[in-house]
DNA sequence: GCGAGAGA
DNA sequence: TCTCTCGC
């Protein structure tokens, strides 16, 4: 290769181990597995990568550097550094292997040297490279090589979600850092810190102080020398800690004197070697990168992707053997494509005439997808900006409405006719959003529903669901990001109605055109998983079920909120300055940093008080539960902390909250995220409001029905999750007990201590109580042990007699993990999934963490089923019916109706039926339904 | 066990 | 970001 022209020299040095954790968790949301079960998301994170330099850069020079296990100078000179890197997870430790040989199938020179790392070797290379005349690129996203960069060093940051890479010279290391010279990068980094390498910094420092200071004073020697000028807590630091800093600063350093050569022949770049590259590339089953790299003719043979699987088949000789993931997943590569890349036609229906016609071609279609685009997230004051539509691939059309209001409804109102007929099917991405909003401008959508991030939480419910990542994912195509259009989150970010006609028309069309993508993918996914059942007859529905209730929102009695507020404000006072007292000094109790201090360092309540992780003293409820017979300043504590979160959560939160327009609080439900199937509540979080203290259930006294005429019911069911345990179970006594109706923590507690009903004692009850509760939620023997305050001994007794007795849940349970363990999956009653990838891990813990949620998994996610159903049912019945009851909150078990007096039978009868038949069990089942004029009242 | 939210 | 605490 000709060296004359310098122009032409051209290195690249990659940081081999920190790109490969960037692809790791860049990819690892929706895992790629290979048909025998290898994740294979970093490696092909760390293809993609090598590939786009190769194609894009065309390195004269290439080399990846690796670190070496060998201790480096920086360990020897200082214990704690890299000492918190927490262990690699187990199915990258796997993937390293092959990416040491997909480097070596690209050809390319692997560097270590024992005793340096990466970054050194990297910073040493790149020096010598530039003075033989080198353009040096150093491939990193780590924020540390800032300080190598000169003329002829650039920092090359790799390619990362919608943005392409990004390479830094001095001028944009300056400007980042806010520095004169690359090198203060350094003093920044020392005194900021680096909590993954444990460079400790100086404490109080972070990084928009660190750069002020360093502009300020040059250097941390210069900050030292000049301490004087310093104020209150920031001087007494940097005194104290002078030393970290300094020793901080030799941390960050990056060593540019490794004794190591600069071979430019081994460093030239040519070709890959295909020998190497195009076996693994089968092996890996990398179908779509493969015949990118090696052209259409690449294909993997039975033969070769068989290779490491062979001794799998001796075990599965008719059932594949292997979780049956979404294998879109697994294929998919990282996004190829965005708006820019590939062909689409966009329509701006911004005529009458134009929007006649969308209405026309739209009443035409059996289903259609759609998205609104607003002004803010809040579906409740959020104004319409516009509505996109999409019917067919790659084509979409987009809908502007004006600011004005009426303007607005007028040109929605062509719309109506289509949006709210029933026959044809809306697909969107998360529509109940949409409901809300459309609804607030007079149209009521109706028809079968299509959610994609409903489908795609079906599909694989532990991963994300937003549009972006599905369609990075499943279409390999990066949408346009909403912080190109609004800037990003925060004050600063504009308003969707101020973005150019052009941009938005892009940006909407392609959302409803990506939707209806997503559910051309998710429809067979959703049939493979064989939760297609559950997706139509629950989960849609259910939308329009949760946009009700939000709708109809509760009524909040402020003032006996200020009440309490009141009462709570003044018992704060007086415990605080109990408090105080009794310590001696005052301080922020609601720190719990500095409580731990006073409690251990000054008070030395417990001289062999734990630490967490960041080196503070745990101040946990148990811990200071543990420690109340040593001083009453710890019950004082245990109380303000109850009366603080009361006040701040709970009490002062609520009343913020109340809808203008409706008076009303109108909560959020999410469908998405709990990865049980439960739903859960934000804005507030309506289910966990106080129930289990005196105190704090005043809070439910402020829940009230919206006038003096109407009434609350609370509709729970009563153990629901032993009772799914004891169906799933088919446990003999279980079952027993509750077809006797007995109260099932007492039978349990006189079967597992062996005595009569009436002879257990109130501790009895209360362990067999919560042996039964760490069943449902998967707790550990350990867990079970800290909750009792019991040893880990005792508690496995307890476990063992509860197994003794209940020998139907405990063969439940091992058929349950091995049948998880084979499948790679569990299922409830309804068939919703949930993959346990860790089931079959070596490391017990991960393993063990697995296998409670094979048990918990399906109990739980049968009972949120269950109450889903029930919920679609009276739904459908209030309206059938004409009531003017109204279903108003859902608290896992619990369902809480606004109802005229005048329909409160009526709603019981529909209510108890609906909860009581909504799946077929043999275990009975009880619906408690209370009444009355508060929510504590009626619960 | 999970999820939400407050506060430092 | 971490720690703590509320519900189920």
């Amino acid at each position: 290769m000709s060296t004359s022209n310098n122009s032409e020299k051209k290195l690249f040095l990659l940081d081999g181990m920190a790109l490969i954790y960037r692809a790791y968790f860049a990819l690892n949301k929706v895992p790629r597995l290979t048909s025998y079960g290898l994740n294979t998301g970093a490696i092909m994170g760390f293809t993609n990568t090598l590939l786009e330099v190769l194609k894009n850069q065309q390195p004269s020079h290439i080399a990846v550097v690796f670190d070496t296990d060998a201790p480096t100078q920086r360990h020897i000179d200082f214990e704690a550094y890299k000492a918190q890197r927490e262990k690699m997870p187990e199915d990258l430790a796997t993937a390293i292997p092959y990416i040491f040989r997909l480097i070596e199938g690209f050809d390319i020179p692997i560097i270590t040297k024992d005793g340096y790392e990466a970054d050194d070797i990297i910073g040493t290379l790149a020096k010598r490279a530039e003075q033989n005349g080198f353009t040096v690129y150093c491939m990193t996203p780590d924020k540390d090589f800032g300080q190598l960069v000169s003329d002829h060093i650039f920092i090359y940051k790799p390619a990362r979600m919608g943005n392409g890479a990004e390479i830094l010279g001095v001028p944009e290391i300056l400007e980042k850092w806010e520095v004169t010279d690359p090198l203060q990068v350094i003093d920044i980094l020392g005194l900021w810190g680096d909590a993954v390498d444990n460079i400790p910094g100086i404490p109080g420092i972070g990084e928009k102080t660190a750069k002020k200071l360093i502009q300020e004073y040059g250097s941390i020697e210069g900050l030292i020398a000049n301490t004087d000028k310093l104020k209150g807590k920031q001087k007494e630091n940097v005194e104290n800690f002078a030393e970290q800093g300094l020793v901080s600063k030799k941390l960050a350093t990056i060593l540019l004197d490794v004794p190591t050569e600069l071979d430019e022949a081994a460093l030239a770049y040519t070709a890959p070697n295909k020998e190497l590259l195009e076996p693994l590339f089968a092996e890996l089953e990398f179908r779509t990168l493969g015949k990118r790299v090696f052209g259409d003719d690449f294909t993997i043979t039975d033969a070769e992707s068989k290779k490491s699987s062979g001794q799998m088949d001796l075990f599965s000789a008719d059932k594949s053997g292997f979780p049956d993931i979404p294998t879109a997943a697994a294929e998919a590569t990282v996004a190829e494509h965005s708006i820019n890349t590939i062909a689409h036609t966009y329509h701006l229906a911004d005529t009458p005439e134009k929007q006649a016609d969308l209405v026309q071609l739209l009443a035409k279609s059996k289903e259609f997808a759609f998205d609104t685009e607003t002004t803010g997230l809040d579906a409740l004051s959020a104004e319409i900006v516009g509505m996109s539509f999409a019917l067919k691939k790659g084509i979409g059309y987009y809908v502007p409405t004006p600011a004005d209001r009426d303007d607005a409804i007028q040109i929605m109102t062509t719309f109506q006719s289509v949006l709210e007929d029933p026959s044809i099917g809306k697909i969107g991405q998360n529509i109940k959003y949409d409901i809300l909003v459309l609804s607030r401008y007079g149209i009521h959508l109706r028809g079968a529903l299509f959610d994609t991030m409903l489908a795609h939480y079906l599909i694989d419910p532990d991963t994300r669901h937003g549009m972006d990542v599905l369609a990075e994912t499943y279409l390999s195509y990066t949408p346009v990001s909403i912080t190109e259009l609004i800037g990003a989150k925060g004050k600063k970010q504009g308003s969707m109605r101020d973005v150019e006609l052009e941009k938005i028309k892009e940006y909407a069309s392609e959302d409803a055109d990506i939707t209806l993508q997503l559910k051309e993918i998710f429809q067979p996914l959703l049939q493979d998983s064989a939760t297609e059942k559950l997706a139509q007859e629950v989960e849609f529905p259910l939308v329009y079920v949760l946009a009700s209730i939000e709708q109809n929102g509760v009524k909040i009695d402020v003032d006996t909120l200020k009440t309490i507020s009141k009462g709570l404000e003044q018992d704060v006072a007086k415990l605080e300055a109990s408090i105080y007292e009794k310590a001696g000094v005052t301080f922020n109790i609601a720190s719990p940093k500095q409580l731990g201090e006073v409690l251990f360092d000054k008070l030395q309540l417990d001289p062999k008080a734990k630490k967490t992780k960041t080196g503070q003293y745990k101040t946990g409820e148990d811990v200071l539960l543990a420690l109340a017979d040593k001083s009453d300043i710890v019950q004082d504590i245990l109380d303000f902390r109850q009366m603080q979160k009361l006040k701040s959560t709970y009490v002062d939160a609520l009343p913020t909250l109340i809808n203008a327009e409706t008076g009303l609080i109108h909560t959020s439900y999410n469908q998405a995220v709990a990865a049980t199937g439960r739903l859960s509540s934000t804005n507030p979080n309506l289910q966990n409001i106080p129930i289990r203290t005196e105190r704090g259930r005043e809070v439910r006294k402020a829940f009230i029905p919206r006038d003096t005429d109407h009434v609350l019911l609370s509709a729970d069911y009563s153990q629901i999750e032993l009772r799914l345990m004891a169906e799933l179970s088919q446990d003999k006594n279980m079952m027993e007990a509750f077809q006797k109706n007995q109260d099932i923590h007492r039978a349990t507690a006189a079967r597992v201590y062996g005595v009569d009903l009436e002879s257990v004692t109130s501790e009895q009850r209360r362990n067999a109580k919560a042996v039964n509760f760490g069943i449902i939620y998967g707790q550990s023997a350990f867990g079970l042990s800290q909750n009792l305050k019991i040893s880990r001994k005792e508690a496995a007794e307890i476990i063992d007699q509860y197994f003794a007795q209940y020998s139907g849940i405990r063969d439940y349970m091992s058929n349950t993990i091995e049948a998880a363990k084979e499948k790679g999956y569990v299922e409830t009653i309804m068939k919703r999934r949930r993959y346990l990838r860790d089931i079959n891990s070596a490391n017990m813990t991960v393993r063990g963490f697995a296998e409670r949620n094979a048990i918990n998994a399906p109990i739980q996610g049968s009972a949120a089923d269950m109450i889903k159903v029930a919920m679609i049912h009276i739904h459908q019945d209030i309206l059938a019916k004409g009531l003017k009851g109204k279903m108003i909150m859902q608290v896992h078990d619990e369902l809480v109706f606004d109802v005229p007096r005048s329909e409160v039978d009526t709603f019981k009868e529909i209510i108890s039926q609906r909860m009581k038949n909504a799946l077929k069990l043999q275990v009975p089942l009880e619906v408690e339904i209370g009444e009355g004029s508060n929510w504590l009242e009626a619960h």
